[in-house]
DNA sequence: TGTTGTTCTGTGTGCGTACACACAAAAATA
DNA sequence: TATTTTTGTGTGTACGCACACAGAACAACA
């Protein structure tokens, strides 16, 4: 039962360590014969390689850039950092070493200045959020020219590069669907339904967009409603979203469900409130501190968590199973799409801190 | 920004290793004033130990038991050993093994039988998925006088030894509030509520309660309709299942949510679409094939989500952390209650199988 | 037969830590 | 003072692996 190690296979196979390594490592320089007997003794005797010696004895430190948007208060991209720098704790031992590089999300451009920054800074990896879809496209293509391997996390612009580690995120598509069904179950009868996208600009292609069709597709499945849809652009004034509330609910008197496609949807929640209609349904996105309130004081309201905290914690995982577990992934992948209510989701805030793996916080003693 | 090394702690204290590692380890023997040096420079230098090297260097393996019922088929426990087997990989190459160890939990005195067993094998430490109370508060008062830490998962005692590292598992009682929010929400009108024990046995103290009460107390507060509680022993027969269902819908014209604090719901579902009354709300518990293939067929089915994976996952991660990262954690650990319906199911199956962690499946290459 | 080149293989060292051991210095005893 | 005991400190080795380097074996040439 004791763990075999490469001295045991080089016994087994009549040679030394060192041409096991070579086997290992398709380093070459093998007789045919000698290469055939080593994976022999490996496959016989189940070696699997010890990975904290393997750490310890490779000196080369992986680098890599992480890629976000500039927004340091907002707390959906909190959450993604607090996700990387569980991950980067819990890898910190192992060969991997990372620096955040942020931009500004705001301004055109600003992505495309990191370049020679991202590519001159020695990194061997990219680990990035390309919710600028042209300019990140960019930037992936010349990854692939450079040979940097680069995962997405967050927004997917389908890039298809030898280098692509694929992308950690959201489906957003059936996240829509899924608002549809809480929306179907709790309103009963067909009535109105209302779409609002709370941002200032909704681009092609774009999540908003997608979250949209999953849920009018779910109901030309189920009951074909009405369902109506508006954008608010200025989402800074209160009072703006306010009108546009009151305009929706003048004009659709049997509107009976709201779908926020952004994290905003506790703006509307404290407004229907002062209107007292909440009888309305809800459904909106994310855990930010706000909407977590709202589900306090308002009953028939869902929150889709998007796992942002997961997402960059998968996402950094994803480079070092890459280079440290040779171990290479390039496929999506969706993470749980989770339903929050007043009752469950302190459990949902409490993961978030908690799920500290292979983490040494202790100094001494 | 190089990492800290003991021998940098050793140069800036002005001692040898030696001396730096009795002091990280209060081994003793250490002068006063030494100590006091080796300390600041510890902390001035931020010392944090190298995971890797130190399981590497310390022989000591950890060895600890793993205590679950024998019931190899259920889907249930089969997700327990998987989310243990994956923290087992996961820290294999950390200085941790483990032995599964099963009794039948449907016989009395079996889990006590395993004493001799446990105590005299060598073990380090115990995971116990305590089951059976009061022969379990017996393993674990032994474990107390025997200085053999132990963690619980799934089921918890409320057992405060010295030893006892806390435990890891569901809030059955806030699943029933959960599970009231949910039919609240599907319901609408104030109508009649059935829950379902279904289950041979339902002990005092048990799960099914905490979770009937949770339901009781929700609607306590909102609405406050008629709600009946029943219990079907005998769940080997479909037939019996079926009257008892037709007899409630007789009784209750009214009736239009279902909630089964088992993992039995699917048989419900498949009853009411045969009797054509799925217009009733369901809510039920668990992920186990059956279920997950009742969401396909019945609209109006939640089912809630244990975890019981992360149960064994981060159960197995506590011993790992309190015996390689001497970090113990004695505190009480709920997962997230997740609300599954067919929207979101596939993720969560995703996720199961996804997890793992600092795992190294690759052969050779 | 000697020389050069090519292909293959074994040995040695170091990664950062834990721990055993040897030994020096100081204190307690004779 | 001589001897034992206690207390404090440094050195050396091992853990399993990666990788550099030396060198053996063999063939191909002059």
């Amino acid at each position: 039962m004791a763990k075999t190690r490469i001295k045991d296979i080089a016994l087994a196979a009549g040679v030394s360590v060192g041409t096991v390594d070579r086997v290992i490592h398709n380093r070459g320089r093998v007789a045919k014969e000698a290469e055939e007997k080593v994976k022999k003794a490996i496959e016989l005797l189940n070696y699997k390689p010890n990975l904290a010696a393997r750490s310890l004895a490779r000196q080369t430190v992986h680098k890599i850039a992480i890629v976000l948007p500039s927004q340091e208060e907002d707390e959906f991209w909190m959450a993604q950092r607090h996700g990387i720098r569980r991950a980067l704790d819990a890898t910190k031992d192992f060969g991997l070493s990372a620096e955040i590089i942020t931009f500004d999300d705001q301004k055109k451009g600003e992505l495309l200045k990191l370049s020679a920054r991202l590519f001159e800074g020695g990194y061997d990896a990219l680990l990035i959020a390309p919710n600028i879809k042209g300019e990140a496209r960019t930037l992936l293509d010349q990854c692939n020219k450079l040979n940097m391997p680069y995962v997405q996390i967050n927004s997917n612009i389908d890039h298809k590069g030898a280098n692509s580690l694929g992308f950690v995120g959201q489906d957003s598509y059936r996240s829509g669907q899924l608002a549809g069904k809480l929306l179907d179950i709790a309103l009963g009868a067909p009535v109105t339904i209302g779409i609002l996208h709370m941002e200032t600009e909704v681009e092609e292609g774009s999540h908003l967009l997608a979250k949209e069709a999953g849920l009018k597709d779910y109901f030309k499945k189920h009951g074909d409603p009405r369902i109506v849809v508006t954008q608010i652009v200025d989402i800074s004034h209160k009072s703006v979203i306010r009108s546009v509330i009151e305009e929706l609910l003048h004009d659709y008197p049997d509107l009976m469900g709201l779908f926020v496609t952004t994290s905003r949807i506790h703006h509307i929640a404290e407004i229907l409130k002062d209107l007292d209609k909440m009888e309305i349904s809800l459904v909106g996105f994310d855990l930010v501190q706000k909407n977590i309130d709202a589900l306090g004081f308002y009953k028939r309201l869902f929150l889709i968590n998007q796992n942002p905290s997961l997402q960059g914690y998968y996402g950094v995982m994803r480079l070092f199973d890459h280079f440290l577990k040779h171990k290479t992934i390039r496929s999506t992948k969706y993470l749980p799409l989770g339903i929050i209510t007043l009752e469950n989701v302190s459990n949902y805030l409490h993961i978030q801190d908690r799920d500290n793996i292979l983490q040494d916080n202790r100094t001494y003693g």
